[in-house]
Formats: structure tokens, sequence, C-alpha cells
DNA sequence: CACAATATTATTGCGCACAATAATTCAAAT
DNA sequence: ATTTGAATTATTGTGCGCAATAATATTGTG
């Protein structure tokens, strides 16, 4: 066994794969809270923002299933969006189990501050063109299998 | 403007490069929890560990810049390791302000069980091998702009 | 109907993440 | 030598993230 190529090498930081990837998310997400305070959001409160914007009114089952986050973290966030009035938190008289997530109108028209936001976002991954295509090609199979598991 | 194209479209979860990163990321990080529980460590106690097994003592702040956390993540999480007695912490005489981070005996012999960790998780990230290699060719390249700047 | 199993959301506990700020030490300049 | 400024780490406060668990409502089965 040569120097080069120790048994120690799959523990090196550089031959990492979930390395980079948790960095760059970590990295990234700080890069929204400046444009995102001007909406009053987090980078997290953003994303279930835009599934509601597309989607409309779902359950807390749905929307964290769209939205990757599981009761723990969306209980408490979706009443801090309630707080601010950007959301309905309603039970359904048909079952009583089901919470159902609605935007209120102040939240629905955010909306149009939001499309600002992907623009001034641009460079934010300091790609070239295609490769920030590549990138999005891969990270989105990634994440669809891990969603059929 | 058709349908099909809108002025919203630029805040639909499809067309966001970051949420698939985001989202992996997470998914990847949570898939950890279980081998790294038989370490005894968190996804960042054990990225912190590699930079440590591989470049050997350095003060808080080189051990920050490496894996990308501040002094607020940092020094709690160093102070539960040194707890673990997997590091310890000390002030140099020269220069008080700095903090050295060392491994200890056990701490560095955690290393030999590291070494299974890697293996465990092939296939965490469910692409082919090109993609993966793709995949990391394109995250580093990413991750190393932003710690140029 | 009773009651067991399932579905759905909420809570708890611990740790990460980071901006803002404070506290301490060192270095530089007069 | 004193003071100013910079460097370095620590603390505080808020929110995310998730496993484990609890609480409640519904559904299915006898």
């Amino acid at each position: 066994m040569q120097d080069s190529q120790t048994k120690y090498d799959c523990i090196r930081l550089d031959n990492q794969l979930c390395f980079p990837l948790y960095a760059c998310a970590k990295e990234v997400v700080r890069k929204y809270r400046k444009p995102l305070e001007e909406l009053g959001l987090t980078y997290t409160q953003y994303v279930v923002m835009m599934a509601l914007w597309e989607h409309g009114t779902m359950t807390e089952g749905e929307l964290g299933r769209l939205v990757h986050l599981d009761s723990g973290t969306l209980a408490p966030l979706l009443k801090r969006l309630e707080k601010q009035e950007m959301i309905k938190r309603t039970r359904p008289d048909r079952n009583e189990r089901k919470l159902m997530i609605s935007l209120t109108e102040q939240g629905e028209s955010l909306k149009d501050k939001a499309v600002n936001v992907p623009p001034s976002m641009q460079g934010c991954i300091d790609l070239d063109r295609d490769e920030l295509i590549q990138l999005k090609i891969l990270l989105d199979k990634a994440l669809k299998r891990m969603e059929e598991e």
C-alpha cells in the first residue's frame, strides 16, 4: 500500500460527495436570507409558500411530502406563518384529523413580490449555464428516486 | 402570454435549482444518522472529525473555514465533542485568543470505525457511477467558487 | 356496537445553523 | 506606555430538522 492510497482515504473530506452537497446547500440557503427578509420569510417558509402558490390548499401531510418536511418541523412553522397571516389552518368537518392549509389574501398576493427573488438569485451558484442545467438534472433525478422509496 | 408560461413560473418548485439541492442534502444527512449513531456522532460532528483526522490539530477558526461553520455553531459542537472525549480544546500560550482543537487518542482511533461508514453509504444517492462523478465535479466546483469570494 | 388498528397532526428533546453582539486578547501606532 | 483597532472565540436569540412519542379522530372487523 503506497503513501498516496491508504485505508483512510475514504474519509478524506475531498473524497466525499455528500459534504459538498451539504455545504453548498447551506451556503445557498444563507444567500437567500437577504432577499427573503423583504418578504418576511425564511428559506424553508419560502419553499412552503411556493408549494401553496403552485398547488393551492392542501393538507399538512400533502404539503410535508411535497417539501420534504415532517410534522415536527412543519407544525410549528405553519403556526408561525399563520401568525404572520400568510396562511390559514382549518380542520375540515368530514375528517377532523386533517389540517387544511390555505393561503390568505395577503399570502396569495405575496407571490407578486416573490417573483423578484429568483432573478436576484441568478448567479448564486457560480457555474456556466450548461453546468447549472446538468446539476439540476442530476439533483432532480436523485431526489425523485429518494421520493420513490 | 399562454397558460403554460406565466410570470409565476419562476417560483414553481419544479423550476428551482436550489430546492432539490436543499432537499437532497437533508435526505442524505438523514440517511447518515443510523450508521453514525454507532460512532456516537451526528453528521456535522462527523464532518468535523474528518477534517481533524485528515489535517490534525488546528484552531477553531481554521476548522470552521474548512467545514463551512461559524463560531456560533462550532463552539457548542466542539464542547460536546470534548465532553465525549473525542477532542481537546486548549489555548496556546503565545496567543490566548486562539483555541487549538486536537484529537484525543479515543478520537484518533475512532477513525478505524469511521472507515466503514462510506462503504455503507454507497448508493445513498441512487445515480449511476458516471452521474455521481459528474455531480461531485459540479458540486466541488460550485463550492470552491463560494470559498473564493 | 365495541374495539382494535390505522391515519393524522402535535409535542418534546436535542442538536444544527447563523446573524448579531459581546468579551477577551493581541498588535499597531503614536 | 496608552490607546486604538483588529483578531478570535463565546453567547444569545430565533428558527430549522428530525426521531420518538403522544394525542386525537377515523376506519375496519368481529
